[in-house]
Parts: C-alpha cells; sequence; structure tokens
RNA sequence: GCGCAGGUGGCGGAGCGGUCAAUCGCAUGUGACUGUAAAUCACACGCCCUAGUGGCUACGGGGGUUCGAAUCCCUCCCUGCGCACCA
C-alpha cells in the first residue's frame, strides 16, 4: 500500500496542526499539489530552526508534489510580530534582497530546484506593488479587527505594544497565500506553528475571494527535551551556510543531540525509513551514540554533501576517540608566520582562533583549565607561542571539552 | 498634545548620593562526574594591560549640581497607561 504524503509527514512528527486533515490526505493522495512555505530574509542565512520546515518540503518533493519556496522579501519590510515579544528591526531592501540570495542557495541543498520541480518566489515582487487603497477596499474588508485582537500573537504583544505595521503583517502573509493560489495554484502551506494564525488568515481569503478551498498545515516548533529551542551551540547559533557553521562544526552540533532527542531528530532530520529508526530506538544507554553518530552524518549529507560528511565524521572520531588526535576537517585558520617570530601570548590565540571573544575570557578559560595546547592542558595565558610550538606545520587548539581549533602556519 | 509610570549587563529584575563593574534569578562558559548525553556539585561571567588595594568604558542620549551620580536637577529621545483630539 502506497502511504499518504500527509501520514508520511505525520509519521515523521512533522504536523503540529491542519487545517482540514482528511482535506488535506485527499488532496495529496489524488493529484501533484503545488505548496508554498516561507522564509524571512532577515538573515544571510537560514539555521537548523528552518531546518524542519524545508525537511518537510522535500519530503512533500519526494512525493511528487511541487514546493514553491517563497523568500519574505516584500514582508520582511514589515516584520512579523508572530512569536515575538518586541518589534523586529525594519531592513532596507537592499540587505534583504541580498539575504534573499544567499538563503536560496541553502535551500537548493534540500530542495532540488532542477526541471522546474521546485520554484523560487519572492513577495516583494508583488506586495511592493499593492495600492493602498485598493487594497484596503478589495482585501481590508475581508479582515475582521475583532479577530485580529483575538489572535494570539497579537495579544500577546497588545501588553506591550504593537504598531500598526506588524499588526498588518497578518494581512499581507494571507495575501501571498490568495496571490500564489490565482497566480501559481498552490493550494497548501506550510509553515511554523507560530505561523497559524498567518496561515488560517490566507486559507479564508481564498475562501472568501475564489470560494474555493485552501489548506494549511503547521510544523511543530522543535524544542529540545528540556523544552529549549534548538539549534544553539557553543559558538551561537548553528547555520546552514557552511562559511557561518562548517561541516565539521555541524556534525558536532548533531552528535551533541540529548539522548531524549535522538530519534525525534532522526525522524525529522534524515530522510531515513521509518522503519529503521524504530530499530535504533532500542539501544540504551552508551550505545545511544551509535544512533547520533547516524543522525549526525545524515543531516550533515543533506546540507553539506557525502564528502564532508565523512570529513566530519573522521575528524570527530579522530578528536573524541582513543587514537592519535589527528583530524583532517577541523576548522583551521593560517596565521601569517612573522606573527610568530616574538611569539603570541597564548590567551591572543585563542581569540585569534575564533575560541574566546576576549582576550579576558580566554585567560579565565586557561585559568579555570579549559585551555589546551597539542592537547597539553595550559596552566598560563601568558605563555608565548612561537613557531616551535608547531608539530608538522600545525597547533591544535581546544578550548573546553568539546571545541577544537587547528592553526596552520601562512 | 496633557498627565502618570518607566528605560540598568544576553534576558528578567534589584539598587535610588559614596564601600557599584553593580544583590539575585535565568541563560552562558569552565572544572569534577560521565557516554562528546542528561542530572548534580564547584567556580567563573564588561573591556584592556606591564595582572595591580591597576587603567578604561558602562546603568536610554546630552548637559548640570557635587569632593563624589545608576542614584539629585535640566533637557531630548523611546516605551507603556490614562485623558484629550481625530475618525
Amino acid at each position: 500500500m502506497i502511504k499518504n504524503s500527509y501520514d508520511i509527514l505525520k509519521e515523521r512528527g512533522f504536523v503540529n496542526q491542519s487545517t482540514d486533515e482528511a482535506g488535506i490526505k485527499q488532496l495529496l493522495s489524488k493529484q501533484k499539489v503545488n505548496f508554498y512555505i516561507g522564509f524571512d530574509p532577515t538573515a544571510s542565512s537560514l539555521h537548523v530552526g528552518s531546518l524542519v520546515g524545508l525537511m518537510a518540503a522535500a519530503h512533500l518533493q519526494n512525493q511528487g508534489h511541487k514546493p514553491i519556496i517563497l523568500v519574505g522579501g516584500g514582508t520582511g519590510l514589515v516584520g512579523d510580530p508572530s512569536g515575538k515579544d518586541k518589534a523586529r528591526p525594519i531592513m532596507n531592501r537592499q540587505e534583504i534582497n541580498k539575504n534573499a540570495l544567499a538563503l536560496k542557495k541553502q535551500i537548493s541543498k534540500i530542495i532540488n530546484f532542477k526541471d522546474n520541480r521546485a520554484v523560487l518566489a519572492n513577495n516583494a515582487d508583488w506586495l511592493t506593488k499593492l495600492n493602498y487603497i485598493e487594497f484596503l477596499r478589495d482585501f481590508g474588508t475581508h479582515f475582521s479587527v475583532n479577530r485580529l485582537l483575538n489572535s494570539e500573537s497579537v495579544k500577546i504583544r497588545l501588553e506591550k505594544g504593537l504598531s500598526f505595521l506588524e499588526f498588518n503583517y497578518q494581512l499581507l502573509q494571507a495575501y501571498d497565500f490568495w496571490h500564489l493560489f490565482k497566480t501559481k495554484n498552490c493550494v497548501l502551506q506550510l509553515g511554523g506553528s507560530d505561523q497559524w494564525g498567518n496561515i488560517v488568515a490566507g486559507v479564508e481569503l481564498v475562501r472568501r475571494l475564489e470560494e474555493k478551498e485552501a489548506y494549511g498545515i503547521t510544523i511543530p516548533l522543535i524544542t529540545t527535551s528540556d523544552g529549549k529551542k534548538m539549534g544553539k551551540t557553543e559558538k551561537g547559533a548553528v547555520w546552514l551556510d557552511a562559511k557561518l557553521t562548517s561541516p565539521y562544526e555541524y556534525y558536532q552540533f548533531w552528535i551533541n543531540t540529548d539522548d531524549a532527542d535522538t530519534i525525534k531528530f532522526l525522524l525529522l532530520f534524515t530522510f531515513l525509513p521509518v522503519e529503521e529508526i524504530e530499530k535504533l530506538k532500542k539501544l540504551k544507554g552508551s550505545e545511544i551514540k551509535k544512533a547520533k553518530e547516524i543522525l549526525a552524518f545524515e543531516a550533515t549529507k543533506i546540507l553539506h554533501g557525502e564528502k564532508e560528511a565523512k570529513k566530519a565524521a573522521d575528524a570527530s572520531a579522530a578528536l573524541f576517540g582513543n587514537e592519535n588526535k589527528k583530524a583532517g576537517s577541523v576548522p583551521t585558520i593560517a596565521i601569517n608566520k612573522n606573527e610568530f617570530r616574538q611569539g603570541i601570548p597564548a590567551s591572543k590565540l585563542f581569540v585569534l582562533a575564533g575560541l574566546a571573544k576576549s582576550s579576558g575570557e580566554a585567560q579565565r578559560l586557561i585559568k579555570q583549565g579549559g585551555g589546551y595546547l597539542n592537547e597539553k592542558r595550559l596552566d598560563n595565558s601568558n605563555l608565548l607561542i612561537t613557531e616551535s610550538d608547531f608539530e608538522n606545520g600545525e597547533i591544535m587548539l581546544r578550548a573546553g571539552k568539546k571545541k577544537y581549533q587547528k592553526i596552520t602556519l601562512r
């Protein structure tokens, strides 16, 4: 029996709520569906938080449906108040366009844009052309302020203050859905659970204007088992851009998954068949590490390719296993030879390597016993590091238990 | 526009003339314990250095009072609440 696309999503944990479960199931089983999911171009890279939506979209694409990836170039100019207790900084056009371009590159690692199997859209293309009066007359009439006031996202902000600008966000997103429905025959929207209100607004707008049914599915906000938002690491957010988070760091992020989250993440962030993941469930105690290795490898493979994933896995095994600490793809920086002529104080070197934000922090680190040079614990943050400390042209720095940085000479 | 209440470190939130780089909680980091997990315990947590009863910058911005200001005064900006205005 062929599984229904919706059931696939549901069984892997991608579904938080949906507007009409039976309707969606029927829709997805009888035809190839165009659906959309939006991303905010407020940063130049997506992070693992956005990955859930992309994975959901990828699963649907694998089932033959067609994703429309919407970059919120227009809505980004407004700022979504959902789930925020503060107004977002308003961004200018250029920045947003630059970000949108960068995002596409990352998204195309997961979604296949070849042969028109997926399309990228930017709502700036239509939102910026809207005429205020026309918009109010044609669409404003379909929105009830009473309802908006009752929505959770607005309620929260009412206590702290909400500008009219942000208040309008929902109308714009609803308009997006309608626009895509009209022009691209898009009948389904995916979004984070904080988008529920916005998605429903779109569904209703389509119903009112077109007297046709559109659907929405929200994806749960992925939290770690202790209730925190996922996606943070020692160095901050985990980005999808390899320049910001190297494949090795990305791999490490997944390896460091909490035991309790391992299975959940395998389902969400890998394409492994559910049956296979079920088997991993049986692992107990320190064996869970094996499941995490699979998770880390698969997740890294999806984003950075098999070769990089292997390299990261090897590096990880070398550094944390008992073999000698030689590693291939540990983040490496090259420092000019001349710098070492007089020697660089250990604390400075940690800052240069990006393992500490300030030399005060580095000094603290070393004082507390968390600074290592070539696997030897440093006891003096003023120790001058010179060329003679290099072994085979490199130095391995370590901060704490898990953060490594290799230094080479230039 | 008028009145009221506020604006303090990543966040929450004390302090209300000296002993404040600022109590406390959360978050974070390091160490111990472990399985590169969780929990727990300990320590740290503005920046700089020649590392000291050292220097510098910081309690929305600017100015002032004072030997001395996060703390008092003036002014500007911002936020919330109430009133007014408009619809």
